[in-house]
RNA sequence: GCGCCUAUAGCUCAGCGGAUAGAGCACCGGCCUCCGGAGCCGGGAGCGCAGGUUCGAUUCCUGCUAGGCGCACCA
């Protein structure tokens, strides 16, 4: 447990022995507390924490909560706990004044734990699948694709940093009519680069991406030539998808996301798994037949409407292979299984969380998020985007133009269910205007600091011996507070499953370091206070490095 | 028509039911004999509307208005 945590949960047990002790003076007509909400106010007159408690309470007891504040105090015994005071505040708040010599403890347990500190580990760790991305395999990933490879390694990182065990997966949609789509897509490219005439089909993929596979294949398979039309469907069909897959773990790894498992759909139709899915279903007596299709009773688990799984003509719909893919997750051993979809896929949610119930889960197993839309601006204006006259931006175009921390860091900065607007110009600026240069800015200037140290050899003193009470200005103690939330802030970030919370973090921070770098020496104070801000800096550049580590961008030494 | 998301400063967005609602941009004005000026300091302006729950609502609930997206035996 981290020492604010620590502080925490003394000073929970010392007031809910407090509110014991009341009651059964028979002071206060309460029953035990059960949770204690002890928060860090944003004012720092209002302390280090503060608890709403007496304000609970007073409702309950029927006394007015400053009087109901009183007794608490009045009994608190903080003996253990590395409080200076507590004081009454406001309509009944409770605010503790940690002592200043407390921050070192603080201090020395960031250089401690170095790139742990912000990690904790859960009381009971669950094994967590998260999927995202999936991008269908018949062109080059979108934007929203990127935002959703942004998010989902976040994600994937907050939660393996509370101790969650997380497997990152990409499903492949390898299978279905669109596989056949863009198997004839490109049988149709590669007879035009045999020179014949050959028309891409009305449902096909006109893209000229599909050009160059055709080109690659043929390359590498010269016999494609002499094969039978049927041979070469079939060939394209498994080599063509899997090409694209190939270009997009490439695109994916460019921006430094990969994934744990590539699941491929073809393989559960092959294993028989998405009629075996359908079967179970009908076993639990949750499908009927209707105009010669097998429909799905999705509106007994509050869907709007039944959904089909067998098409009349025998074909399994999107979703039959989708349920089969689910529950092969929960049948994998995962207790919790994430999904991040595009806006698109909104609708879907009901069906899906429908039928994980009818094969027996609860629907809290299944969580979706999903993700809003991107939109690019370039000169304020936003881009309008169009295949046919090549201004499309994918995910590639978007990494190779402003770089892989910009884009990532700009994607991680709103919340998921927020749209976003993404402004290129400004990505792409070197200037205190982008927010990502910003806080790395703030990185390399504290290794600056500390290179400058060792050329004057000066001895990076021990965290335990400095005194942290010398840290006294505003600017100090308002980035130790900031130091101290760290790890609540990963908590809070990886629980409600909210990446940006840490970008904001990482902004604040570097504000914070850049305010009291222009009002601190820290290099030529006098020894103790040089060690003390030594010490201090070094804090702050493991806390940046941790928080860019989540969102997986790089905390530069020198820019 | 139904569903999902959104509505906070001129713009882009934060905000864990709490105390005086915060940043950045833009605009105006300051700060380099000194550790990286890719920086800092100061200035004005805001919770779409109406109810409800609560000791307390920007936050939760309902209705309305506006914008975005989606509503297949496509994937």
């Amino acid at each position: 447990m981290d020492v604010i945590a620590k502080q925490r949960d003394m000073i929970a047990e010392a007031l809910k022995a407090a509110v014991d002790r009341c009651a059964a003076e028979g002071l206060l007509q309460v029953g035990p507390v059960q949770e204690v909400h002890l928060e860090a106010p944003r004012s720092k007159e209002h302390g280090h924490l503060a608890t709403n408690l007496a304000l609970v309470l007073g409702s309950q007891a029927g006394l007015p909560p400053r009087k109901v504040a009183e007794l608490l105090v009045d009994k608190l015994d903080l003996a253990k706990a590395a409080v200076e005071r507590a004081e009454i505040a406001g309509p009944g708040f409770i605010n503790f004044h940690l002592r200043q010599d407390w921050w070192g403890r603080l201090l020395a347990e960031i250089v401690a734990l170095g790139p742990r500190y912000g990690c904790k580990r859960v009381d009971s760790p669950k094994k967590i699948q998260l999927e995202f991305v999936s991008a269908n395999p018949t062109g080059p990933m979108n934007v929203v694709n990127a935002r959703a490879a942004a998010v989902g390694d976040c994600l994937a990182r907050l939660l393996a940093a509370v101790g969650e065990d997380v497997s990152k997966e990409f499903y492949v949609n390898d299978a279905g009519s669109q596989a056949d789509q863009f198997a004839r897509s490109l049988e149709a490219r590669f007879r035009q680069l045999l020179g014949e005439k050959a028309e891409i089909p009305a449902d096909g993929y006109p893209g000229e991406y599909v050009l160059e596979v055709a080109k690659e294949l043929f390359d590498e398979h010269p016999e494609l030539a002499a094969m039978s039309p049927e041979e070469r469907l079939e060939f394209f069909r498994r080599q063509g998808l899997d090409r694209m897959v190939e270009w997009q773990r490439r695109d994916l790894e460019a921006f430094g996301v990969t994934f744990d498992v590539w699941f491929r759909e073809r393989d559960l139709h092959e294993a028989g798994k998405v009629e075996g899915v359908v079967r179970e279903l009908q076993q639990g007596g949750h499908i009927y037949e209707k105009d010669g299709a097998l429909w799905f009773r999705s509106t007994a688990y509050g869907d709007d409407k039944d959904r089909v799984l067998v098409r009349s003509d025998g074909q399994p719909t999107y979703l039959a292979a989708d349920i089969a893919y689910h529950r092969n997750k929960y049948e994998r051993g995962f207790d919790r299984v994430i999904d991040i979809w595009g806006p698109d896929h909104h609708g879907y949610i009901a069906r899906m969380k429908a039928a994980v119930q009818a094969l027996g889960r609860s629907e809290e197993d299944l969580e979706v998020i999903i993700l809003q839309l991107v939109n690019l601006l370039r000169g304020g204006q936003q881009v309008r985007m169009s295949k046919r006259t090549g201004t499309f931006i994918g995910m590639a175009e978007l990494v190779e133009e402003v770089g892989r921390d910009a884009a990532r860091f700009f994607f991680l900065m709103r919340s998921p269910e927020s749209h976003l607007d993404f402004d290129l110009d400004l990505a792409q600026e070197q200037t205190a205007d982008n927010p990502v240069y910003y806080v790395q800015y703030a990185h390399a200037r504290i290794c600056s600091i500390l290179r400058q140290a060792e050329e004057k050899s000066i001895e990076l003193p021990k965290p335990e011996d400095v005194d942290a009470a010398l840290l006294a200005s505003d600017h100090e103690e308002e980035l130790l507070k900031c130091l101290a939330a760290f790890p609540g802030e990963v908590e809070n970030a990886a629980l409600r499953r909210e990446p940006h919370r840490i970008a904001h973090y990482a902004q604040e921070l570097a504000s914070l370091f850049h305010s009291f770098y222009t009002h601190c020496r820290v290099i030529g104070e006098e020894e103790e206070l040089q060690a003390a801000r030594l010490t201090l800096v070094r804090a702050v550049q493991i806390v940046l490095a941790n928080a860019l580590e989540l969102l997986g961008v790089s905390a530069p030494q020198i820019m």
